[in-house]
DNA sequence: ATCGTCGCTGTAACCGGTTTCTGTTAACCG
DNA sequence: CGGTTAACAGAAACCGGTTACAGCGACGAT
């Protein structure tokens, strides 16, 4: 039945015909008569044929595969980027591998060398060089994934810095707070500088000061938890909000001070940026700006798709996805809210 | 330089040798002269050749590449399983190809497609069909992580029974509590599965009726949110303590109980399973189980790479890893604590 | 009757590597 | 000096597919 030695010149000379033939059956392509096409697929269907993928992709010059490079943190973002990626990827029979960048050194070189093993790459933005993202566009399609290659690498991402300027200007004038922080690494990643710019830039439209520096930590929920710590468990007087660059700093801030006895909104205010799932759920409910993250992904995985039927054609130009600012209880309105 | 046309041939000419030298020269293998040797790897150097990914798997049969089937659900668990899985095969120069089963009713002919491109599968438990697994072994070696296959196929797990018993007895016994709660879908995955069992074999050996039906939920924190909302929101009375299948849903738990105003561990005991970073970190910290993820998913990659050495020696035996329980405030034992 | 065309099939080259096997050369030994 | 052997290089086969090209019979048109 399903022998897994089976090639096609087996196939061929078990059917009776020549292997272009059964080639020719087993992809519909060329012409074949009635009859031959029904021997081949006898054949192949008796002895369970599968054509082997290497042969294939060899013969094509094409590896049926995409490649996700991400950071490799933890969390729902980062699942929910790999799923969009998936869903679009694999009705079209490509593979998706991934790389977790890490805390390793040589993580340009991996990059370099996923990209002679895939027909196109998404790196997620900040995770590796310019450099090493130039080099490995020579060779293959690359598209940036919330971020923004050197040259003209395409980049899918999220509009940041319009929607956090109208969340922070959300907070100042009708909620009248001062003293805002921000918590979030503008370095680390170009979806919070971008963020942090919007949040400095709704400060300055109203004549506000902002503050100098973020609270630069990274985006996981037990960063979150530990900057709750730091600016509620000292002497410092409580900032008048916290502005988080994702929900999941946001609902570690969030457990954090709910944990020490403070009412949020009434004690502290606290927003987001994301929406993930939980924020509608957790009470108070997370005031935060949605993102359309699955998408991001997809469409990268689209325009890789695309760019990869024509080679050495990497798309161009970048692809800002809209982004929704969703009120709710954290930051002081009242429970059940619309949008912007 | 860097031109990708570059084949063994091609450098082969350029050097004035025959493909097989290059070839040699390029792997290593064989005898090679000195006067040779330099002369490949001056044309190598001089035209930036890197041997064909696709050719050399062809020649050798192996793809030099692992798969790994996850249901598609976010969290830090399976961020973290991807981790510890690719942490593992980089080294070995095995590239990972991820598939998310998520929903989708074709999981089953994706993963024996995916076995096709790949020297071995490492595969979460409760994913994929039985008789899919089944057909899958045949062709690669497959390892399944966090549940049992059936017939001989080896499996990872974290010792889940024992120490949710051990959890439980704790709760029990040492804090006097009754009506517990379970929160998790034992037909969901085989860990929750065992754990519901740990859970119930520790009520019988203390003599303690418990409870009939499991608190049955999804494993992400919104679902654990929900669980709040029901179990709290209503007019019943409240369960003793909530031991739920894993820290996301516990973590949901408490953020629920916190934001309602109820106080942990005096108003309610929580308890979770994994040691997920934020556990130690929300206040009350979180009583949980710890559960070695990254080595669970690394051992399982170290199983395949050892496999896919000797086709069709499907790895056998299960191999069970340690977990550890670890007491925090949330049971209601004082803040700092020892282990069990 | 001859030529051209169309429809179908098969042979062989090709994709880019690895490896077997043969052959040459030089060193070593009796 | 003849013979054995070790070291090394290259030609060709092979991995498992796809496809350019050639060949062949049937048919219609001239």
């Amino acid at each position: 039945m399903s022998n897994s030695r089976m090639t096609v010149r087996e196939i061929a000379r078990l059917a009776g015909v020549s292997v272009a033939t059964v080639s020719r059956v087993s992809n519909g392509t060329g012409q074949v008569s009635e009859e031959m096409r029904r021997r081949v697929l006898e054949a192949i269907e008796k002895h369970g044929y599968r054509p082997d993928h290497l042969g294939r992709a060899l013969a094509a010059g094409r590896h049926g595969a995409l490649g996700l490079v991400f950071p490799g943190l933890s969390g729902p973002y980062f699942t929910e980027l790999i799923q969009g990626f998936e869903s679009e990827a694999g009705p079209s029979r490509a593979s998706v591998h991934i790389l977790c960048t890490h805390l390793r050194s040589d993580s340009d070189a991996q990059v370099l060398e996923m990209g002679r093993r895939v027909d196109g790459v998404a790196v997620i933005g900040g995770t590796v060089s310019d450099d090493a993202l130039l080099r490995l566009a020579e060779k293959v399609p690359v598209v940036v994934i919330a971020g923004q290659g050197p040259g003209d690498i395409a980049s899918v991402r999220p509009e940041n810095p319009a929607s956090m300027a109208a969340l922070t200007r959300h907070l100042l004038a009708d909620h009248g707070l001062r003293d805002l922080v921000f918590v979030g690494n503008p370095q680390g990643s170009p979806d919070v500088s971008e963020r942090w710019a919007g949040f400095r830039q709704a400060h300055r439209d109203l004549g506000v000061t902002p503050p100098a520096e973020p609270v630069a930590v990274g985006l996981q929920q037990a960063d979150g938890v530990l900057v709750a710590q730091r600016l509620l468990g000292g002497t410092d007087p409580w900032p008048g909000g916290v502005v988080c660059a994702n929900d999941e700093t946001a609902l570690g801030v969030l457990v954090g001070a709910l944990g020490r006895g403070l009412r949020v909104p009434q004690d502290l205010v606290i927003t987001g940026f994301d929406d993930v799932p939980t924020a509608a759920l957790v009470t108070p409910a997370l005031t935060t700006v949605r993102q359309p993250v699955r998408e991001l992904a997809a469409e990268a995985a689209r325009l890789l798709l695309a760019a990869a039927g024509r080679p050495g054609d990497t798309p161009h130009g970048s692809l800002v996805l809209p982004t929704e600012l969703v009120l709710r209880s954290s930051c002081g309105c009242p429970a059940p809210s619309a949008g912007s």
